[in-house]
DNA sequence: TCTGAAATGAAAATGATTTTCATTTCCATG
DNA sequence: CATGGAAATGAAAATCATTTTCATTTCAGA
């Protein structure tokens, strides 16, 4: 497993919000920086991995990256313009406990996604 | 804009649950079928054009199709052995929609998944 | 029957992501 | 200071879902 560059994940602070791994890309071309498309994949991967970003879908199938804050949360996500709203999970962590031990599991994960139309689309 | 081949719906519908494009093209050629590859892509986005079908996105980006209306529900699944339990999700169904109503978005769907180990794991 | 629009599908193009693999950079040890 | 090997890097090729092209077929209506 390689280690994440770090100059990729300040690029991705830079971008504000939401970038694919093209765009970091990119935007680490125009700045000058000198790296592979190759390097920025496997670091944004080792970043998701290791929980520091997020990882989405647009529309159309392209990956995107965020940075996102050290507590657990989920996403509500416009289909449409992919404007994203972190959401705190209390119901759903309940819910996903007690279905959980309701059932004789352990060690109890879950994901969670809310999507819809923005207000604006 | 074509309009969608019928026995792209119905095997789809004989799929159960989520199916990809190229599973129901795989599937339909199983079944001897003759039907091309782009006519199944064109089919699937006529129907979720209608909205007969929903589509979301697995993990690795690839789109999957299911027909709207089927009874909802979520699943438990143990990391271990894959034992999957259905699970009914009223409180979360309520959550999904007051967060999303909140924040004033339409057309809310919304996907959840437990994990953890099962009893015997 | 004739005619044009819609449907079809094979093949090529696209575009993101992954894999391969040779090269470079690091680092610890002698 | 070597120097040997592990980790990181990136260019190029491979993958793979999806879209586009375009020539052909189907089909309904005149
Ligand atoms: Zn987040
Ligand atoms: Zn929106
Ligand atoms: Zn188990
Ligand atoms: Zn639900």
């Amino acid at each position: 497993m390689s280690r994440s560059n770090p100059r990729v994940l300040s690029t991705l602070e830079r971008a504000g919000g939401f970038a694919s791994a093209q765009e970091v890309y990119r935007l680490m071309q125009r700045e000058g920086q000198k790296i592979g498309l190759t390097t920025v994949y496997r670091s944004l991967q080792s970043l998701v991995n290791d929980k520091i970003v997020d990882v989405l879908r647009r529309d159309d199938g392209e990956a995107i990256y965020r940075l996102c804050g050290e507590t657990h949360h989920h996403h509500l996500v416009c289909k449409s313009c992919g404007e994203t709203v972190e959401i705190e999970g209390g119901a759903i962590e309940k819910w996903a406990l007690n279905v959980a031990k309701d059932h004789g599991f352990r060690e109890v994960g879950h994901t969670a996604e809310i999507f819809g139309l923005c207000s604006k689309c």
